[in-house]
DNA sequence: GTTCTAACA
DNA sequence: TGTTAGCA
């Protein structure tokens, strides 16, 4: 299928999914006129690409752990391995660590307003 | 009409 | 990421 076929049927527009092929996450086959075929394949790795993104993980962690990932009845689920396992912790701690330093902004403007 | 690359009022 | 330009 071609690139505006794949976009319809995950909802990521065509210019995400040229993106994520930059990152490395998609590598797509040409054909003769230089346009992208997907197979289906794509459109589970597509829906792996965005759990995992919006769980917090960057392109550049993605582009390692992807192969990891299963697409179960119930959603995304990623295969845990030593390296992995870091990564998700590391992210994990910075994600703390911002909430950490939001909920004392919160306080500060708290303060300041006298609430 | 669709895709491609490149670039940004 | 959106959008637009100029092609094929």
């Amino acid at each position: 299928m071609l690139i505006g076929d794949l976009s319809r049927r995950t909802g990521v527009s065509t210019r995400a999914l040229r993106h994520y092929e930059d990152q490395g996450l998609l590598r797509p086959e040409r054909d003769t006129s230089g346009y992208r075929r997907y197979d289906e394949h794509d459109i589970t790795r597509v829906a792996q690409i965005r759990t995992m993104l919006a769980a917090g993980m960057n392109t550049a962690a993605i582009c390692r752990f992807l192969d990891c990932a299963r697409s179960e009845e119930d959603g995304v689920r990623l295969e845990m391995c030593p390296d992995l396992r870091a990564q998700l912790d590391a992210l994990q701690e910075r994600l703390e660590s911002e909430s950490r330093r939001i909920r004392v902004t919160q306080e500060r403007l708290g303060a300041l307003t006298g609430c």
